[in-house]
DNA sequence: TTATAAAGAACGGACGTTCATTTTCTAGTT
DNA sequence: AACTAGAAAATGAACGTCCGTTCTTTATAA
C-alpha cells in the first residue's frame, strides 16, 4: 500500500476522533476502552496504533482540535460584537455563548474529564490570564468607557466582562450538564436579559444607562 | 465473630468510603480499582463486599451523604447570614462559599463525576428549582427590599441572588479545579470585593446604595 | 515488486466479583 | 476462671473477562 497523503490521514484520524469522542464523554476516559473505540470507528484494534502512540494520545488530539473549534467561535463571536459591555450587546453576547455551549457541550465534557483524571492539565490553560487576555482583546472599548465616565468609579470593565462571560457560560452549562432546567424560575432568553440587565446596572452610571436606552428607542 | 454494631459497621464504612473518595476523584470511577479502595483503606478485597454490593454502590453512598453535608453547610451560611443581599453581607457570603468550596472541593470533583457517568443523576436536584427555593428561604428579606423601594425597578432579588450565588461558586471552582490561579486578575479577596460591588450596584438604586455605605461607615 | 496500511491474534497483567477458608470475638457452659 | 461452640467478619486465592499494547500476518495499490 502506498503512503496516504497527509489529507488522508487526517481525515481518518477525523473519523477515529469522533467515535472515540462520543464514548469518552459518555463513559469517561477509563470507562472507554480501545477496542470499543475501534468498533465504533469501524477499524481494526491494531490500526488504531498506527495513528496514535497511546489511548490518552486520543484524548489529547480530541482536545487540542476542540480548544481550536471552541477559540475560533469565541474570537468569532467578540469580532461580531466588539464592544460587549454595552447593554445590548450583552444580551446578544449572552445569545452567543448559549449557542456555543449547545452546539458544543461535549467539550464542557472533555474538561470535566481532564479535571478529573489529568487535573485539568490538557485544558487549563483557557482559564490561565482570563481577565488579562479579555482586556487585551478589547482595551479600546474598555478605555473607552473609562474615559467617557460612563461607567461607575471603582468598575474595572475587564474584570466586569470577565464575570459576565463567565456568568453566562455558567448558566448555560447548569442547564445543559447539571440539569438545572430553568433553574433561575424564568426561560434560558428572560434569564440572558436578566443577567444583561444585572450587569449593565452593575457597570454604568444610571444617567448613562438613560442615554443608551433613549438611544436605543430612538433607531 | 459476633454481629457488629450498627455503629461500627457505620465507622468501618466510613473509613472505607474516605478512601475510596480520595481515589474517585484523584482518576475517576473506571479509573479507581476495587484493589486500589481495599489498600487504601487498609481492608482484603473480599470485606468490600460485606458492606457493599458493587463498586458503584460505594460511590452512591459516598455522594448521598456528602450531599447532606453541603446542604448543612449551606443552611448554616444561609442561617448565618439572614439579610444576603446587602453589600457587607454579600462579601461574607462570598468568603463563606470559598471557605465551602476550599474545604468541600471533592464534592463538585464526585458530581462532574456523576455528570460523565450518570448524567448528574444524582446531584441534579441541586440545580432544580433553585432560585425558587433561595426565594423561599429568603422571602422575608427579599420582600423588604421590594417594598423598601430601595432596589432598582425590574431587579427580581431572587434572581439577583441566584446569580450572585453561583457566581461565587463558579469563581471558587474555577480556582480550585480548573488552574484558573487568579484568573481575574486580582486575588481571592479583592474578587470577592469586586463581584460583590458589581452585584450591590446592579441591586440596589444609588442613593440607597450611598445611605447603607453612610450607615456603614458610621458604625 | 514493494513499501505501507489494515487486521486481528497474542501477551501479560489488571479488572470486578465470588467463594472457600481462616480468624475473631461473644455467649453459654464447665 | 477457663473453656468451647458457633456465628459473623475478614481474608486472599481463584474465576472469567477485559484491558492497553505489541507483533505477526495479510491485503492493498502505486
Amino acid at each position: 500500500m502506498p503512503k496516504l497523503t497527509q489529507e488522508a490521514i487526517e481525515e481518518n484520524k477525523e473519523h477515529i476522533e469522533e467515535a472515540a469522542k462520543q464514548l469518552f464523554i459518555k463513559h469517561g476516559f477509563h470507562g472507554t476502552s480501545m477496542r470499543l473505540i475501534a468498533a465504533q470507528a469501524d477499524v481494526s484494534l491494531g490500526n488504531l496504533y498506527n495513528y496514535y502512540k497511546t489511548k490518552e494520545d486520543i484524548l489529547q488530539s480530541i482536545i487540542n482540535k476542540y480548544e481550536l473549534i471552541i477559540n475560533t467561535r469565541l474570537k468569532e463571536i467578540f469580532d461580531d460584537i466588539e464592544e460587549p459591555l454595552l447593554p445590548d450587546n450583552l444580551v446578544n453576547f449572552g445569545k452567543k455563548v448559549q449557542s456555543l455551549v449547545e452546539e458544543h457541550y461535549e467539550f464542557w465534557l472533555l474538561m470535566y474529564i481532564d479535571v478529573l483524571e489529568f487535573q485539568n492539565r490538557h485544558c487549563r490553560k483557557m482559564f490561565e490570564n482570563l481577565a488579562e487576555r479579555l482586556n487585551k482583546r478589547f482595551y479600546k472599548h474598555f478605555d473607552e468607557l473609562k474615559e467617557n465616565k460612563t461607567i461607575n468609579t471603582g468598575v474595572d470593565p475587564g474584570v466586569a466582562f470577565t464575570v459576565a462571560y463567565l456568568q453566562f457560560f455558567n448558566y448555560f452549562l447548569i442547564e445543559k450538564l447539571f440539569g438545572g432546567n430553568n433553574h433561575l424560575g424564568i426561560s434560558d432568553s428572560e434569564a440572558i436579559v436578566k443577567i444583561s440587565q444585572l450587569f449593565s446596572r452593575a457597570i454604568f452610571k444610571p444617567n448613562a444607562l438613560d442615554l443608551l436606552h433613549a438611544n436605543n428607542s430612538k433607531s
